[in-house]
DNA sequence: GTATCTGCAAACCATTTGCATAGAT
DNA sequence: ATCTATGCAAATGGTTTGCAGATAC
């Protein structure tokens, strides 16, 4: 958090008060793994004067940096903090990611799948009921 | 397969050249979970009278029945036809995406999160080497 | 015969890019 | 002073929708 920030000063990035609320709000709303989008209305919240523009430039540097990962979400790009490999449990129907805190098992998925050394993540994807209606998961 | 073909005629759809060859095509090319738009240039070259509303209806039409589910994978909708929980090996640089027969692999991890009944898909995303450039996974 | 399907074209909408100005260092 | 960041506004591109004419049943 302040270590990133400092990381960004460090390799010549400038360090902005848009720049800095958007690292803080993806910091502070990690948990939910929010959406692009509604990232950039809870930066508004404290900063108003920052553009879409700036957030998604941002975010991508992050990106690049590697201290965050993006992935999709019918249709959303979402931020993921959390670098080392773990499993999220994905409800699509409810737009809802949620952290699984159990490393144990996670091993032992990539002991199984010969991942030792390979950077991954897990979405469980959740299907609601029927399998009636839902579109994209 | 036919299976389908006759479950949509039972249920009072139409079953088109068309729609037929959308059937085909998804059948056809499984293994490779294509996105709408790379099976749209297959369909059109066995039937070239389809177009991409046709060929989305009718993929809407099967997503609804729950013969097909569809998924976002770096800003394209990919679908998937194996409808058992089983897990897919992501590789988002390349667009690539894997299945992975080792149901008990699947029990165990349903056990262990406490899925027995849920209907779900096991997604491994692998990000590539160094954190660098990728955007989306 | 008629309710559904097809295909064209336009709408949608999150993302992505270009560029002139502002600002961090 | 310099070089990066900001924000506006336009472009992109896959998806989604509306509707008149065509077609499977």
């Amino acid at each position: 958090m302040r270590r990133i920030v400092d990381e960004l000063r460090r390799k010549g990035y400038r360090v902005t008060p848009q720049r800095l609320e958007v690292v803080r709000a993806i910091w502070e709303n990690r948990a939910e793994h929010p959406a692009l989008r509604s990232l950039y209305d809870r930066v508004r919240r404290r900063m108003p004067t920052t553009s879409f523009s700036t957030l998604y430039s941002t975010v991508m540097k992050l990106s690049g940096l590697g201290y965050v990962r993006l992935f999709d979400l019918s249709g959303e790009t979402r931020i993921e903090v959390n670098m080392k490999p773990h499993i999220n449990i994905v409800y699509p129907e409810e737009g809802r990611v949620v952290d699984v805190e159990d490393q144990e098992l996670v091993n032992l998925i990539a002991g199984r799948l010969g991942l030792r050394d390979k950077d991954f993540l897990v979405n469980i994807v959740i299907y609601g009921g029927r399998g009636k209606g839902g579109k994209k998961g």
